[in-house]
DNA sequence: GTTCCTGCAAAAGATTTGCAGTGAC
DNA sequence: GTCACTGCAAATCTTTTGCAGGAAC
């Protein structure tokens, strides 16, 4: 089991060390996304660019909200509607998963299949999202598909519990 | 563009063959979860029974409408403020599973511990919502959980794809 | 009789949509 | 030059909150 802190106090921030082995990836998450709106037709606006950029640097999920401050604080802004606009189409390709574990918030993140791969720990307490992957549940999910009576394009898992910091607090 | 809403009120139908066994559960859901309310020091209202009851009897997970236009049917009519608020009470003392599957809208499920524990698939296309288990799965959940750097309350497992129906049509 | 439960209506958010100007091709 | 992309503001929808009357204890 390979666990990434996260400081931060909603998302996580942590760097991926997946992040360094893409022997296997042509390109990186958000070259792959901008092509693949190429290639569904889609032209390339300064907004589109400014949030692919953004959610590829993210080692985990953020909200709309969170997309459009981050920009922000970047001198890059971008309308609200534009930040849903995008989500959207990306979703609709296959290149983003929504997360959405509790409050009513969505989060969003790039749809990695290979390294990069991850789900999610959230604290029942304070709200942090932390991800982690476990190759035994991979597997198991796998199997798990074969018998099922659908054709399966993705799959989340989502515990939730009282983090460290706060069953100590 | 006019975007097609899913269905919504395309739940989940199959009876559970769990459900019939139930040698080790001394009373129902509704039972336990009324028994848990009182504990907690809440009265008896009607609103809440009626909501329990409706909760006690569904395969699978109910958006907030949709309990209220259910009990509705029934002629017990419950303010929707109601239903969110014994949603909140219930989902306090683990008695209540959220299921968030998509499109903002959120579920809410009884959260069973032993038989009738189960997890979703959910179709991209029309947006059903199905029960299903399996055992492996649930094995390699538990052997993740007892690594894991917090203390785990519950985990959720949703699988997406195209089901029989959409993927065939 | 006191305190909690409910329904109603208003409020608060998140997300979506209509429209007009700007930018990509 | 045309059509898509973007921002703005308004609309929509879900969920939460304030309050007053009624019910449980």
């Amino acid at each position: 089991m390979d666990v990434q802190r996260s400081p931060g106090v909603d998302a996580c921030h942590t760097p991926r060390i997946d992040d360094v082995e893409l022997s296997s990836q042509p390109s990186s998450w958000s070259e792959q996304a901008a092509q693949g709106l190429a290639d569904a037709g889609y032209r390339r606006g300064g907004a589109r660019r400014a949030i692919l950029e953004l959610l590829d640097e993210q080692p985990c999920a953020l909200t709309a909200v969170e997309i459009q401050s981050e920009l922000c604080a970047r001198n890059r802004e971008v309308s609200r509607a534009s930040v849903y606009r995008v989500m959207e189409e990306l979703e609709e390709i296959g290149l983003l998963q929504r997360v959405e574990v509790g409050r009513g918030l969505v989060r969003y993140e790039p749809a990695r299949h290979g390294p990069g791969h991850h789900h999610h720990l959230v604290c029942d307490r304070c709200g942090r999202l932390e991800p982690f992957t476990d190759e035994g549940l991979e597997r198991a999910i796998r199997r798990a598909c074969e018998r099922l009576p659908l054709r399966v394009s993705e799959h989340e898992i989502v515990i939730r519990g009282a983090c460290s910091a706060c069953s100590s607090a």
